[in-house]
DNA sequence: AATTGACTAATTTTGAAATTTGGTCATACG
DNA sequence: CGTATGACCAAATTTCAAAATTAGTCAATT
């Protein structure tokens, strides 16, 4: 068999474990499930993936490597997207729609199983709210708030990320990601229009960041990828 | 017995069974526990509380009265306090130095047991992290930025306080409440000083609500209350 | 009249047997 | 040949009934 083709059955088995995950929740999809889903054998399964868990893992890793790639696809178009206030906006609205990107930013235990205590999964989750490389960033190029800490400002974007993810209100999810992006340009932004300079430099720098994770990823996927 | 021995008695047990909760958790404490540290029988609880649930939530509502008295004591000095980033500011802090009024906003299923799950505890966490009649009053003093509805202000209140509460960085909780209110500062409030009538109109309607939430918890409480 | 703790019904815990399922590998297959 | 498979086994989970604990009551006691 080749690659091409052992690459399509590794997605056709993520397909149809991450159908399965979203529907019945981590505990109640066997291995057994996934093969008969597949049209394989259990034992096939297997050649893919070692375990269970890195089974799951790798379709939480790919729901949040093609998130990440739609925000680099945009990102390419539009520099001014790399800005805390934009790119959490479009975080929020990309993650919205992604039930399982969903459960990993929420911890849902009954999506994520064991995974929910998985110390991958919580260096995850800190990736896609902001981690230190990108707040170091911000400061670096001027954009940060005068008198704010990459510190505090990264306290700051973690909460207030967790809480409009968990909070539901009646309110459209538009209305919502409008709403974190208009928090978020209040809070951590400098007053008035950024450099231009000073956002291509932030761009540059967020790209490489998604980049670089994608193929932390895409390598952790191994032949499963691609 | 007279009322006064009574209610010491209750309050009595309400110490020891808050120093139970906060030590063990809601399910490894029995009514035995609670009435051995309050050297009476155990016959004697019951003549204050008719279930154990009773009792556990006569403590959690004594703790946030509790809370309500100290910040409406506050309040009386300093009628800027009731504008939502002071008010949310002294919130936190006074839940901070309180586990369990900490464990009734963050809904800690350890502490509250049953109760996470009761809809008198989901009122209180709302009530305790801005309710409706707030964010109206606010809109009607004009003290909310322009083109915030109450309900938009709501859900930016609801989930930066809920993210505030849950995400523990290594900041102190001083450093905290100070970004909760700056977040908040500059995410509701109109720019430049509130009118000091308005402020003294929103003072006053703080006060009364928040007196009439500790006359109705008052009343709940029962003879176990002063 | 107020308090109590022995008592009971209901809930929770325990543990062992039965079942399910993750993971392997000798066999079948193309 | 190398690849795919499902019968197989050990480990984990579920089941279920017996044992233990505990919430709530009330007749006896103070």
């Amino acid at each position: 068999m080749n690659d091409a083709t052992r690459a399509a059955r590794a997605h056709r088995i993520l397909d149809v474990t991450a159908e399965l995950l979203v529907r019945h929740g981590y505990k109640r999809v066997t291995i057994d499930d996934v093969a008969t889903g597949a049209d394989i054998g259990k034992g096939t399964v297997y050649l893919h993936w070692r375990t269970r868990e890195a089974l799951f893992w790798a379709v939480l890793q790919r729901e949040a490597m093609r998130m990440l790639e739609q925000l680099l696809a945009d990102l390419a178009d539009d520099p001014g997207l790399a800005l805390p206030s934009r790119l959490m906006r479009a975080i929020f609205l990309a993650a919205s729609e992604r039930p399982l990107v969903l459960a990993l930013l929420l911890s849902d235990a009954e999506i994520l199983g064991s995974l929910a205590r998985d110390s991958a999964v919580a260096d995850a989750q800190k990736e896609l709210s902001g981690n230190e490389n990108y707040l170091e960033l911000l400061a670096e190029q001027g954009l940060l708030r005068p008198g704010l800490t990459p510190s505090s400002a990264g306290y700051v974007l973690g909460s207030v990320m967790r809480g409009f993810f968990a909070e539901t209100g009646e309110l459209s999810v538009t209305a919502r990601a409008d709403l974190l992006h208009d928090v978020l340009h209040r809070t951590l932004e400098a007053d008035g229009a950024p450099p231009a300079t000073a956002v291509a430099a932030l761009a540059d720098a967020v790209t490489g960041l998604f980049t670089a994770i994608v193929s932390v990823q895409r390598a952790q996927l191994g032949s499963a990828y691609q």
